[in-house]
DNA sequence: CACACCATCGGGTACGACCCTGAGCCGACC
DNA sequence: GGTCGGCTCAGGGTCGTACCCGATGGTGTG
């Protein structure tokens, strides 16, 4: 039997849920703190952790990412009345594994629940888009780069290599142009950037996925 | 009536889902490689494009990405027999919004491509959770590092402020230390770790999320 | 207590990174 | 033809990095 943790701040609610689960799933226990629920969740150790995003002190993800640590086996499955993207993305990259609007029914959150519990990831239906938008973003992301349209083309070459971290002979070698030629294009590519060293540039590199 | 629109390099295969979808779903057209796919779909504009990931010139996604970049509309499910992580990841990071594998029914193969066309996303049970793990991965990660047990608190301390970029100079002032010391501790970092520049030591960093 | 380990510094060296000035060549544009 | 921008180099300089040597105190352990 499938043993479930709630968590919410909401008795009333907490109370609603347990009464349509009651029989069918075993209710490890509850709490309505952030506190509560990493104690409790940590006690009971149950199969899955039924969990309220909007909370005080951080709402569901600190539940998340403090019980991960010690218990990373635990599966989590969030249940919020929001469905914005960044609700959901949030709660998901903390390590969720499932997201269900409160206007679900009963038999299909216990179903939810079971399926979290096998390994499932479990979404309403127009919520695991966001989750693959934010997922495949990169590739969309890319084209706003306002700053890049500066560089000419030589420069965005060094730009690419410099960002690996090779050095200037490196470069020279590969683009089979001299050293000096390098640092010339590696200087006129930090200067209008704006950067002042490879370091930084590695950074802004690697945050505009230009590797 | 939703437009659909099939890719498989077995005709035969093509035939079957011809079959299984016929009157309930208007199928626009279909084609047996990554030239016609590309061709087709762009000349007929389904509202989804059911996509076998294995097929010769570079499978589903040389599709999904051609079609994407002319006609970002059209949504991808992908159908296919492998189960594997990386066949999933792969097509859904390249813009499909669905996967399901061929031991689908007829029924809810079509259920599956309304929903994709409406535009949620749709997954056989297990595979939902391999997107997930990719997504949010980076916090599993960075338990399994044995090199990084070689260091001291000082030099992992250090050690991240390099792979964030800061000069030896600047560590310093942020520990409240002589630059000399940072030398030490970098110098430390760098032979423990078995890396010879700090630009190795930033990818180091990043491949293991320590920023 | 001796010993190992760590954190903290210094001197000195070699090389790379970065900047500045200046210059020749070439293609595009007026 | 003149001008401008991009690509290609050079000299010469400052500063950061990496590594060598050494030294001092504090810490915990056998």
């Amino acid at each position: 039997m499938t043993r479930v943790f709630l968590v919410d701040d909401h008795g009333m609610f907490r109370t609603g849920v347990r009464a349509e689960l009651g029989g069918v799933l075993d209710v490890a226990g509850e709490a309505g703190t952030v506190a509560e629920a990493v104690a409790g969740v940590r006690r009971t150790e149950p199969d899955v952790v039924l969990l309220d995003v909007h909370m005080p002190d951080g709402g569901g993800r600190a539940v998340i990412e403090a019980v991960h640590a010690t218990h990373p086996d635990i599966r989590f499955l969030a249940l919020s009345v929001s469905d914005a993207a960044e609700d959901v993305i949030g709660v998901i990259r903390a390590g969720a594994r499932g997201y269900v609007t409160k206007t679900i029914s009963g038999p299909d959150l216990v179903d939810a629940i079971r399926r979290v519990a096998e390994g499932d990831a479990v979404f309403s239906p127009r919520l695991a888009g966001f989750v693959l938008d934010a997922f495949s973003m990169r590739a969309d992301a890319r084209v706003t780069d306002p700053e890049l349209d500066l560089l000419t083309a030589r420069e965005r070459e060094v730009l690419r290599l410099l960002a690996r971290g090779y050095a200037y002979k490196e470069i020279a070698t590969e683009l089979f142009i001299s050293v000096k030629t390098v640092e010339t294009h590696a200087s006129n590519v930090l200067r209008k950037l704006q950067l002042s060293n490879r370091h930084e540039l590695t950074r802004w590199a690697t945050d505009r996925r230009i590797v």
